[in-house]
DNA sequence: ACAATCGATTGCTCGGTACAACTATGCACC
DNA sequence: GGTGCATAGTTGTACCGAGCAATCGATTGT
């Protein structure tokens, strides 16, 4: 019997199930609670900030990625292409992105950070990365790299499966 | 010498940083990519799914730590308690949660899931762990625990941070 | 008994996103 | 070399989720 359940897993747990379940589960409950949180930060935070937040995560894609092109942009960020076209004219409109002629196809254009684009990222970046820093200011490296770790492997599993079309409800079995 | 830099980390990272820079950065990619592809696939989801995909946290939160009173719960999933209330009305109708009158105070009123949210959310829960366990199918159990004990932690350091007043760009230095 | 208080709800707004329809421009094929 | 056509990107519209602020209602405690 589920020895690990009474301790460690909450209440509501149905009988007969085995240890993967609960492990399973436990992996949901927390990034329902991560998400929650952070979610939540960013509202707090977003009132203290010029720019679009959302756009932040595209402008960090073309500091650390290079110039991509609108549609890969999207489908690098898992957004819709209307969405990013709309972040990114409000980048461009305050000089953080530029687009230069796709040499490859005409008709597209290659988006790319500007120095200002690469300076304010930078000093976003830096401040984010100071609170993680004291977010996890009692951890030891390891860890703080264990973290990383199983984050990167999960998101990119992540990733996989659900390019691999499988968005939910499908069962091989 | 960040040694690590360069066999790790992305562009853009300016010299002169230290090792802890480069981890928490990388937590704090690594938090955007994740968060934005679950973003993703709850829209993806929604679509099949009857009830409002936000309100299942609620839910889960009264099928896993019992009754709360609407403004507690509201402060245990770090929402507004107008959020929760609307949440909470939806679940009502649908009969997932009752209301029952709080014995500690007559203007309260306690929040319980009722058999059929409890149903309801058991098959959800179950659902979310089906396709994690997928997620993870090739995972040794001793990661997918450790990625739970790690995300835990981060969670709850992130909470406690944010509870103690520091809510971004606070300096004690 | 009455005022202050506290719990909950409702009005309004906003940010972020997606879907779908549209535009336009270079491509590629004939 | 022209023309249909695919493709890149934009815009129109709608929706969802959340938050703030004001309000309603009722209880409690003086």
């Amino acid at each position: 019997m589920n020895a690990a359940v009474g301790e460690r897993s909450p209440l509501g747990v149905p009988e007969g199930v085995d240890e993967r379940w609960v492990t399973s589960d436990r992996i949901g409950l927390q990034l329902i609670r991560l998400i929650r949180l952070i979610e939540r930060q960013r509202v707090i935070k977003a009132k203290k900030d010029g720019v679009e937040r959302a756009a932040y995560v595209l402008l960090a894609r073309l500091v650390i990625d290079g110039p991509h092109r609108s549609n890969a942009l999207a489908e690098a960020v898992h957004s819709d292409p209307s969405t990013v076209s709309r972040q990114i004219a409000a980048l461009v409109k305050v000089g953080y992105v530029e687009r230069r002629p796709d040499p490859a196809d005409g008709r597209a254009c290659l988006l790319a950070a500007t120095d200002e684009g690469h300076r304010v990222f930078a000093a976003n970046r830096d401040l984010r990365n100071r609170w993680i820093s004291d977010v996890t200011s009692d951890w030891d490296d390891a860890d703080r790299e264990r973290l990383v770790e199983l984050m990167d492997r999960f998101t990119t599993a992540l990733e996989n499966h659900h390019e691999s079309g499988a968005t939910g409800a499908e069962e091989d079995r």
